[in-house]
RNA sequence: UGGGGGAUAGUCUAAGGGCAGGACAGAUGACUUUGACUCAUCCAGUCUAGGUUCGAAUCCUAGUCCCCCAGCCA
């Protein structure tokens, strides 16, 4: 039993366990084997974090193995940000990094063997008619007129397929297992089809690429996998998967494990979708902080710590589920509450100006970093006469559990001093543009000799030592929690983004770079926008503080 | 309606014949120079119906509901 770690336990792991404590395995061998066909997302984390952080507790290996034998739909640049997104979130394949491509020749042995034992055949119906032969899900599929081809025949066709003779679609290889199955995977399946397509890694070596379930199986095998662990959809293919390896190789062979895959609500796994929302515009690009790949929930400020604390306390199980964001977000504000320093930062500024503080007079006052650290570091923050303050913590006429300011109230501005509402400016049209105030000398660094309490305490920024910034607020991409891929278009949220143009941070700010992470106090969590530079900075919200004020509120 | 899988609080997940436990969300209170954090308390569950048993979430029988499979995708 592995105690090492507070990982709670679930069926794979005790899957594992007994296979250790019968001697089946001395060690585990996994994989985290993706299509370089898209880019990583949450879902993917789940699967990374099991299959190497499995690996991790029971000083096993895991290999990074991409599967890549449908050079229609495969790229190198996938390839790239999958690992980048693999070693961001915090693993590392070490010397087994492997790619199915490199399997082929063996593959294609495989399938000459599999030919040989007169359990592979050589098919020339056309797609269509595959189809027709299968038969449905209840009425038992018929046998292909090729099927009873002699092994030298299917032999000579198979090379010939390899040295490009047929047109694609013409033939293609296929198991000779069983058309009347009840599982439809077992109806005689394609292991082989012609592509004359150029491979990113083989070139144009080959012209018939073999298929997933001939190919992972065998894979798996040739790595000494010994736990191979995939999402629930594959159950059906297991009978295959385990078909192949008894007809061409020898035990132990890797025993396939599947997990029902994460689904988060307010958002889409599908990488279709992912696609979809990519190619149409409706987010900027794959890392879009609004998007749940890896790279969009970088550049929205997630931490690989959180998604790995996520992705452990969500457990592993085969039913299907429906997870909630707020968890997430927890994970996420429970990392960054420990790790982001603390900074002030008005988001819809409101002057106030401060009538008995000296003019021109600017003075630095000593601001703790984060009150979480055991011994909290401070820095200086410029206070003057004029400062902002957010437009949401004043109002003229508060409602009974408003604590923030009002006309004649007092509160402190956070390691400044109290200050108190003398009066109120407004616009032609009625609006609040200004406040009047007075503030208290002897109340520097927020707290009053004489012990009086202040209700509330602002966040604020100089009006004159303060810096301009974009900041981007971000809300989920869909409306429903389970959105549909057909109904994309009216489940979009169109809030999901607002940008505001006018907000102003600390002047500590100006030498952070893109990726930094920083609490504004009193809302949230931020960080850093690639988009940002030194004389426009831009800042995403990570994730917002939790508000009970708003909730009481609504 | 063939085959495969699944069902434990609103959500996620433990317990595999012996006290249904944890986390998130929610509520209340304490604390507070962040209406944050933290702490305390509370709310809330074994799909249904039978059976076996001293005892069933767990074993048996029969149902119900949900998911997956008919790519030359993975």
């Amino acid at each position: 039993m592995d105690t090492s770690r507070n990982t709670p336990s679930n069926f794979i792991r005790n899957i594992i366990d007994e296979d250790l404590a019968s001697g089946k395995h001395k060690g585990i061998v996994t994989r985290f084997p993706p299509e370089p066909n898209g880019y990583l997302h949450i879902g993917h984390a789940k699967s990374i974090c099991l299959n190497f952080g499995l690996a991790e507790d029971y000083q096993g290996t895991c290999h990074l193995r991409f599967d890549d034998t449908n050079p229609e739909k495969e790229d190198e640049e996938y390839i790239n940000s999958i690992m980048e997104d693999v070693h961001w979130l915090g693993f590392d394949w070490g010397d087994h990094l492997y790619f199915a491509s490199d399997y082929f020749d063996k593959l294609y042995e495989f399938a000459v063997e599999l030919i040989k034992q007169g359990k592979a055949y050589v098919c020339q119906l056309s797609a269509d008619e595959i189809r027709e032969y299968r038969g449905t899900l209840t009425k038992p599929g018929k046998d292909s007129p090729y099927r009873d081809r002699s092994i030298e025949e299917n032999l000579d066709l198979f090379e010939r397929m390899r040295s490009g003779e047929f047109e694609e679609g013409s033939h293609v290889l296929r198991a000779k297992i069983d058309m009347a199955s009840p599982n439809v995977v077992m109806r005689d399946p394609t292991l082989y089809r012609i592509r004359k397509i150029a491979h990113h890694r083989t070139g144009d070596k080959w012209c018939i690429y073999p298929m997933y379930d001939f190919t992972h199986c065998l894979s798996d095998a040739l790595e000494n996998i010994t736990h191979s662990i995939c999402t629930m959809e594959f159950e059906n293919n297991r009978p295959l998967y385990e078909w192949i390896l008894d007809q061409v190789y020898p035990e132990p062979h890797p025993r396939q494990i599947e997990f029902a895959r994460l689904n988060l609500g307010y958002t889409m796994m599908s990488k279709r979708m992912l696609l979809q929302l990519v190619n149409e515009g409706i987010v900027e690009s794959w890392d879009d902080p609004r998007m749940p790949t890896l790279s969009g929930l970088r550049r929205r400020g997630y931490t690989p710590a959180a998604i790995r604390d996520f992705c452990e306390r969500i457990g592993v199980a085969k039913a299907n589920s429906l997870v909630d964001m707020a968890f997430l977000e927890h994970c996420l504000r429970e990392d960054l509450n420990a790790n982001a320093p603390r900074t002030m930062a008005v988001l819809r500024p409101l002057k106030v100006v401060i009538e008995n503080y000296p003019e021109d007079q600017i003075e630095e006052l000593d601001a703790v970093n984060n009150p979480q650290d055991p011994e909290p570091d401070t820095r200086k923050i410029p206070f003057g006469r004029e400062i902002y303050i957010e437009q949401e913590d004043f109002m003229e006429d508060p409602p009974k559990k408003f604590f923030r300011l009002a006309p004649g109230r007092e509160v402190r501005l956070r390691s400044a001093y109290f200050i108190t509402c003398t009066d109120v400016i407004k616009d032609e049209a009625g609006n609040v543009i200004e406040v009047r105030a007075t503030y208290d000398p002897n109340t520097k660094g927020g707290s009053a000799p004489d012990g009086r309490k202040v209700r509330a305490t602002l966040h604020w920024v100089s009006a004159t030592n303060s810096l301009p910034a974009e900041v981007r607020l971000y809300d989920s991409l869909f409306t429903v929690e389970e959105p549909s891929i057909d109904a994309l278009a009216e489940q979009l949220n169109p809030n999901s983004l607002e940008v505001l143009t006018n907000a102003r941070v600390e002047e500590n700010l100006a030498q952070a770079v893109p990726g930094d992470k920083f609490q504004f106090e009193r809302q949230g969590y931020f960080c850093v926008d690639k988009d940002s530079t030194k004389g426009n900075l831009v800042f995403n919200r990570t994730v917002a503080l939790r508000d009970t004020w708003a909730r009481t509120n609504k």
